[in-house]
Formats: C-alpha cells, sequence, structure tokens
DNA sequence: TGCCCCCTGCAG
DNA sequence: CTGCAGGGGGCA
C-alpha cells in the first residue's frame, strides 16, 4: 500500500519514472475502476513515453501530442515493475503479500518489454486522465497552479503577494493553497512553519515581513530535504520500487502529537485547522 | 471562507 | 462504534 501526496513524494515518483519508463512504448491498459482512469486507452495504446514532468502535486506523461496527467490524490500510488515473478494473474481482492496486482490495484500500463506500471489507490480520489497537448495548455486546474517553490519563479516577492491574497486565513491553511505555492501539503506546511518559528494558527496579515522571510526560506528548505529522504511514508507512501520514503523520521511536528519538541522538549500540540491536523510547538512557534 | 463529499481501512 | 488520514471540488 502507499500513498501519494505532496510535492517531494510526487518528485521522487517522477524522478525515477523519468529515469526507468522514459522511451518505453505503452502496449496495453487494463482498467479495473473506470473512475480511476477517464479517456479512451485505445488513445495512448501504442505511444511512447517522451518525458515525465511535475506541476504542483501533479504528474505528467508526456506521449508526444498526448499526454497522461495524474493526480495521486489522497492514497494513490504507482509502481513500476518488471519482474514477472511479482504479477499474477487477474484481480485479486486479499492483498497477496509481494504481488501485484493487489486489491486496491485500479489501473495497469503494460510497456512492450513486458514492464508494468500499476496505479493503485485505496480511496479511489486519484485520477487518470487523457489529455491532449492543446488541452493541457487551457487546463484550468494546471493553470491556476501558483508558482513552483523549488524554481526561480518562486521569489520571495512573489510568495508574498499570492499570500496577502488571504490576508485572513490562518498562515498553514493559506500554505495549502495551490494558487500560493504548488506543491505544499499538510506535512510540509507542518514543517515549515516549525522551521520559521511561525505559529501556525496567525493570520496572514498578522505576521512580521522577518516572519514572511523565514517561512519563504522554510518552505524551501522543509521540500528539499523531503526529495532529499525520498518523501514520507505516514501510513503507506512508497516510490515505484516500493521502497519508503524516509522523511517523517526527521519531521519535527508532524506525526509527533505528545512527544518532546526536538529543539526544547516541550510536547508537541496538535490541532485542526482548516480542517485539517495540525502540529506544532507551542513554545518554538511563536511568531 | 467553511462545510460536505468523494472512498477505504485502520486505530482507539 | 467513531474519528481520522499526504487532496481538492462543489456548494452555500
Amino acid at each position: 500500500m502507499s500513498s501519494m501526496p505532496e510535492l517531494p513524494e510526487v518528485e521522487t515518483v517522477k524522478l525515477f519514472l523519468s529515469e526507468n519508463i522514459k522511451d518505453l512504448k505503452i502496449h496495453s491498459i487494463e482498467i479495473f475502476n473506470p473512475k480511476s482512469f477517464r479517456g479512451s486507452p485505445d488513445e495512448v495504446e501504442g505511444r511512447q513515453v517522451e518525458s515525465v514532468i511535475r506541476k504542483g502535486k501533479l504528474l505528467i506523461i508526456n506521449l508526444g501530442n498526448l499526454n497522461l496527467m495524474i493526480h495521486l490524490k489522497m492514497s494513490g500510488q504507482l509502481i513500476w515493475c518488471r519482474k514477472e515473478e511479482k504479477f499474477i494473474g487477474g484481480h485479486p481482492t486479499e492483498d497477496m503479500f509481494g504481488l501485484l496486482p493487489n486489491k486496491s490495484t485500479r489501473v495497469i500500463f503494460e510497456f512492450s518489454d513486458g514492464s508494468k506500471l500499476f496505479f493503485n489507490d485505496q480511496r479511489k480520489f486519484g485520477w487518470i486522465r487523457v489529455i491532449s497537448n492543446d488541452d493541457l495548455k487551457l487546463d484550468s486546474f494546471l493553470n491556476k497552479l501558483g508558482p513552483e517553490p523549488l524554481e526561480e519563479i518562486f521569489t520571495y516577492q512573489l510568495f508574498k503577494t499570492n499570500l496577502l491574497k488571504r490576508r485572513k486565513t490562518p498562515i498553514k491553511v493559506a500554505l495549502l493553497d495551490q494558487e500560493i505555492v504548488a506543491g505544499v501539503g499538510n506535512i510540509y506546511a507542518c514543517e515549515a512553519c516549525f522551521l520559521a518559528g511561525t505559529d501556525p494558527r496567525k493570520k496572514v496579515t498578522d505576521l512580521s515581513d522577518k516572519g514572511l522571510q523565514k517561512l519563504f526560506q522554510a518552505v524551501r528548505e522543509t521540500l528539499n530535504t523531503g526529495i532529499k529522504y525520498g518523501g514520507s511514508s505516514k501510513t503507506h507512501f512508497v516510490n515505484p520500487e516500493e521502497k519508503k520514503g524516509l522523511f517523517l523520521e526527521y519531521a519535527y511536528v508532524y506525526g509527533r502529537e505528545n512527544l518532546p519538541c526536538k529543539k526544547c522538549g516541550q510536547p508537541i500540540k496538535k490541532i485542526k485547522l482548516g480542517g485539517r491536523g495540525t502540529y506544532f510547538c507551542a513554545s518554538c512557534q511563536v511568531e
């Protein structure tokens, strides 16, 4: 099982796939859950993978004039496998250790070299969509995405300007807004606030310029650290080789309710902000 | 800007 | 049993 959420996890998958499935030809597609795949499989069968890119939490596999747009939402995973012995036939209703497909397999891509890409998604929130290059340019979800936080376009000025569109929103909730910055989700928003010493409950307009600058750096730092450790595996994220990400072992606050703060020793608190679990240290995060 | 919803499974 | 989980769309 695995799940697939924020920028570092999607980046981890992107890095692996661009290394391993580039130039492979899609031989066939098997769909177990129709809602997980929008578009006609016929259109993409026979096409070759030209490139794999990431935009925020979106993964885009380019097949020439067409693309596979993939959002893994809360529980999606992409597993690539060329070992025949891992495959079993049919669609099992029970997980069999180490074998694919499993109970949560929704779509299987088979490449002409015999390797397979499994789209597993326990909660069925994720989707794969076939989209042409022209439609990709017009896609509203893509066009609404804010700046990529690890690229040059993401400047402090832009960060601040975008944040100020949500003046009265708690800062941690604002960080989750994909129109402000692309790719930050619940784990890394909590971590960024900790690194910057920011109280996640504070409204955007109540932060000082200095505090916002620290947060700007903290967002990039925590995302880079996430990528460095191959993402977070809270319950089940794995990369396409089914290896877990190690980031949460190094996390300061996320998932650490009541455990001592790694900086000051005070117990980490858990509250709810914007409907999402939020972890923070009340004595370190006061700015 | 704040709920409810899409689902499944697991911990308490 | 209830509540909760890396996301985000649609609806007041």
